[in-house]
DNA sequence: CGACAGCTTGATCGATCTCAAGCACGGTGG
DNA sequence: CCACCGTGCTTGAGATCGATCAAGCTGTCG
């Protein structure tokens, strides 16, 4: 399961526009080359941020922060998967966003974090003090906007997200959870597969769903010809147009 | 049915705190307002968006923008209510949101905006060109920061909806519905009864269920003590500990 | 007063959950 | 090296909650 899902934590996505070793810009690599994307890098806020960065490495499993927490840092995912979970009393678990390298997670005006952060793969985080990093945000007027559109653009996510709980049913919201992960993939490049890094279970709780029914409509999608799916963690998708029109959007 | 919602719409939930006729800052109030609260109000500002501004009236009914339509323009809502809605090909709906006075709409890093404005009551919007209300951002770094809070707010909102939409039951989603309702209006002094500006189908819309369903959940929490519904738009909690509970959060 | 839109309530149906069994695969220990 | 075990996945059968279909009610407006 570990060797399976290891393979994809070395590869940045944002691996096109990598800086040189030694550059000040070079880490947090995420961020930077974000930036740099954005052809908005600074050297001075390269140093800052590196200045403050922890570099970590996390195991499957492990809990990043737990929901309630005193929120006292920021995370920029470097590599593997992280879940996003908000419990309920009686145990019931949402998956609120999974997030893939270059995300980041707690970013939120709240002083507790009100969601938990659980490790889907192994794979390593950079992370940074809440106050320090805000303070760089007012200095660096390229970050804040780069953070204000990467807010943004999770925010049109949890608005996607809302719209397959909301209306789909089960097989809908499956055919659009693989077309999500397509996406990302196809964002950074031309792939063959899906890989599905995270277990059903995972993909219920993001959905809304039991694990029973994830699995249900999975094989309904491969036995109607639209994907295949050699094993649990990997899904080709055969037919791409009849994959949207079950997906509904 | 409009009279019923008209009384609450010029009651600028940012009331406490106006400033005086003929500042520069008083135009667009909420956003100034909002600004003014945060101790960050800039008289130039407030100037430069008094330039851009259009503040209009709509009616309840109206579409104030259309999914997939070119997003031209930022809107803060002045006055009354306005949900964002999703639509699918075949017709059903799901509001993503129901924004209130002091509210932002259209924010959004695509070039279409991917949901429909419509107007749950008559109000009032200012509107700004987006390009421009971009430029302000750059220039000004506080109203930036604002509008990243803005955002990070608009966010968390989204993932309280997601665990709803993913998690709940029928009566879950209903008590949680009027928390939330009774929460935003504690927000601005004390108040007795929640008042529901939107109609069932609207609530249904918004909480992934049927109009049917939605109000049999109302009867039942009726039913049951939790609360009073003297009318269809009118609800008082009678046990909010119960009602909390009944919400599971 | 009648018409209409919106709300409520009842009866039936169906999609998904729940409970249960069996399968597939990787890891471990004899 | 193979048997065993555990975890995670799949599939089946019955139960349940909410959707659908249908009827009647309420309040507003002309």
């Amino acid at each position: 399961m570990t060797s399976l899902t290891f393979d994809r934590i070395p590869k940045c996505h944002f691996r096109g526009i990598s800086l040189p070793e030694g550059d000040p810009r070079r880490c947090p690599q995420c961020i930077a080359n974000k930036l740099n994307y954005c052809g908005a890098v600074d050297m001075e806020l390269g140093a800052r941020l590196q200045a403050i960065v922890t570099r970590t490495h996390f195991e499957r499993g492990q809990t990043l922060f737990s929901q309630g927490e005193s929120a006292e840092h920021i995370y920029a995912l470097v590599a593997g998967v992280v879940a996003c979970s908000h419990y309920l009393d009686d145990g019931r678990r949402q998956i609120i966003a999974f997030l893939f390298p270059g995300d980041y997670i707690g970013m939120t005006t709240e002083t507790r974090y009100n969601y938990s952060a659980e490790a889907v793969t192994e794979g390593e985080y950079c992370r940074f003090p809440r106050e320090q990093f805000i303070r760089l945000l007012t200095e660096f007027d390229d970050f804040e906007q780069h953070c204000l559109r990467e807010v943004t653009n999770e925010l049109a996510e949890a608005q996607k997200h809302v719209l397959i709980l909301g209306q789909k049913d089960a097989t809908e919201r499956v055919a659009s959870f693989l077309l999500m992960l397509d996406e990302r993939e196809n964002r950074y490049g031309a792939h063959d597969d899906i890989e599905l890094p995270m277990m059903r279970a995972d993909i219920a709780d993001y959905l809304g769903l039991t694990i029973e029914t994830v699995s249900r409509s999975i094989s309904k999608l491969r036995k109607s010809g639209v994907i295949a799916a050699p094993n649990a963690h990997l899904v080709r998708i055969l037919d791409a147009d009849r994959l949207r029109e079950m997906a509904s959007d």
